[in-house]
DNA sequence: CAATTATATTATCAAGTGCTTATATAGTTG
DNA sequence: CAACTATATAAGCACTTGATAATATAATTG
């Protein structure tokens, strides 16, 4: 496979990970700041293996870092590396609001 | 809906669109110069229905416009409304070595 | 250690997707 | 108009995907 194709198929397999409305609403809440799963289950209001696995489909594409405090796992965005991203991120709607809404701690 | 969640909606599906190696391709191409159906079929080596599919999906999603002159309809990128796909062409490999291997006017 | 909380994993399934084959439409040319 | 070329559409199918329900793992706390 020539470079440019190898290229092309990678854009195309992170866009794709931005491409569903749950992982890129995700996304959006990250922008903002980290979060832990039980934070995004409760704004996103769906299940817990739901979002869990969007999570690991992120993390698998290296476009969420994950780290462990005690019981609770916060993910945040890892997309130094990815220029056309960024400009994505931008365009996304702040979630400042619904994140306000969520009473804070209130699973964690 | 929400306007955040209609926002996310839109962007979802445009990134979608370009989520498909195939798609992405011909978006590649395209970012070089506007282009028939035949002219991407040769160039991509796969069938002549499986571009046209993909390049409804496009236009319906108002990324390409197409223009019929005589028997060939050119299809062209429409993508000044749509900010940050700017930086994804960006960062699309050139597509000129492929398009100048491709002998032009084999088709039409 | 038992109970609780947070998260991950597995199995299942309906819905969607990309490609192919076959056929239809439309413009061109003799 | 008949033959040809360019493109679109439709049907069928293997494959993928997102969600759910059920279960497993892991850390915390009493």
């Amino acid at each position: 496979m020539s470079t440019v194709e190898a290229t092309i198929d990678a854009m195309a397999e992170t866009l794709r990970l931005l491409s569903d409305k749950t992982r890129l609403t995700i996304i959006a809440l990250l922008k903002e700041k980290e979060m832990c799963v039980c934070d995004i289950v409760d704004i996103l209001e769906t299940s817990q293996p739901n979002i869990s696995q969007h999570l690991k489909k992120l993390k698998m594409g290296g476009i969420v870092n994950e780290t462990r405090r005690s019981q609770w796992i916060y993910y945040s965005l890892n997309v130094a590396d990815k220029l056309y991203l960024t400009e994505i991120l931008n365009q996304l709607p702040s979630m400042r609001d619904k994140i306000n809404a969520h009473k804070p701690n209130s699973c964690c």
